[in-house]
DNA sequence: AATGTATGTCAATGCGTGTTGACATGCAGA
DNA sequence: TCTGCATGTCAACACGCATTGACATACATT
């Protein structure tokens, strides 16, 4: 029985769970081609390269579609994401997808771009007061950071504690980055 | 004149610059030969491999040599190597490098190795109290994530500022990390 | 000056990659 | 049943890569 539709489904979930777990330029067409028992010519057929297999596993593989709904508190929900998919399924964590590929010479505008297009920009409007685009700023960055601490470089300290603790560690230093003044100084008791 | 020592400086010094600036996987050997003016041959004859010329050019171009210096306080050199390497020669920076290639499978474990040896195994023990580790581990979590927000993402807040606001960001969020205690909230006038 | 070794040059090999075209086969409509 | 198109299969191509070995050349030692 012969399928289209599900043979391109079939490669491109292969393809987003390739491209999510090890990059853009570690992941050949044939180990897509292989994942979905596939054809490999059958990619560039339907998908027209490689390039454009990676545009639609990125889309496909981002999971934060909550962050623009205007009804929830975009830091809450972006902390919740974040805390979720960084335990159970790390795999699909946007921020190990963003500094996995945004050195890559062939995607990595188009990551950074996503990446501003679906995160930075739906909580740019929210962010007031003359200090807010450095806050936002310094909350992903805190947020990246604590990626690639946890669960990149399994820094000590930060990779084996348990989830709830993590969940402290990083909402302390949101916490922090969101109450930034750029002419006060943080005040601890 | 012919000159062994003379050629395996200039390709070290090359594949310095190369590896440095765009990482192991999207450096090549001929790339490099080319940029030191000598055949790709030598580099195996001489280095023994890419991957070897790349271990070499990664402890050649760690410059935080200050960080074991027990006259130091250690994160104020840290700070003011970060700040330094990120404002002139953003090139050479340590987390540039172990962001740019953790993820390679070839030289993933190595950069992270050398990253603990360097940077994290000197500061350990200078650490005290039961929330040492937490708190050493989001110290380099907020410099990692700080670097790429800034040098990598171009996040709008904190990539156009100038080097000394990006500084106050950077101190901010370092004395929020380094006074992170797991069973207090942060407090904030 | 002759010789031997260190150094440099060049070509080729084997491998993996993405992509393309020719051909085969299954399926639906006439 | 027969025809035509969609779908799948296979092989080949051109490219870039790291690595190796044979050969040439410069230099130092005798």
């Amino acid at each position: 029985m012969r399928n289209s539709d599900q043979t391109r489904e079939k490669l491109l979930a292969a393809a987003t769970e390739a491209f999510w777990e090890q990059g853009y330029s570690n992941t050949s067409l044939r180990q897509i081609a292989q994942m979905a028992d596939v054809d490999v010519a059958l990619i560039s057929r339907y998908f027209g390269g490689k390039l454009k297999l990676f545009e639609a596993a990125l889309t496909a593989g981002l999971n934060w579609p909550e962050l623009i709904d205007p009804d929830n508190d975009p830091v809450k929900v972006a902390i919740a994401k974040y805390t979720a998919s960084s335990s159970e399924d790390h795999k699909f964590s946007i921020t190990r997808m963003i500094v996995m590929n945004a050195s890559d010479p062939q995607v990595g505008d188009m990551v950074r771009q996503t990446l501003f297009d679906t995160l930075v920009a739906p909580l740019e409007s929210r962010m007031d007061g003359e200090d807010g685009a450095a806050q936002l700023a310094m909350f992903f960055s805190v947020i990246i950071g604590a990626s690639v601490a946890r669960h990149s470089l399994l820094m000590p300290g930060m990779a084996e504690v348990d989830a709830d603790t993590h969940a402290r560690q990083l909402r302390y230093l949101i916490d922090a980055a969101l109450q930034f003044e750029i002419s006060e100084e943080l005040k601890v008791p």
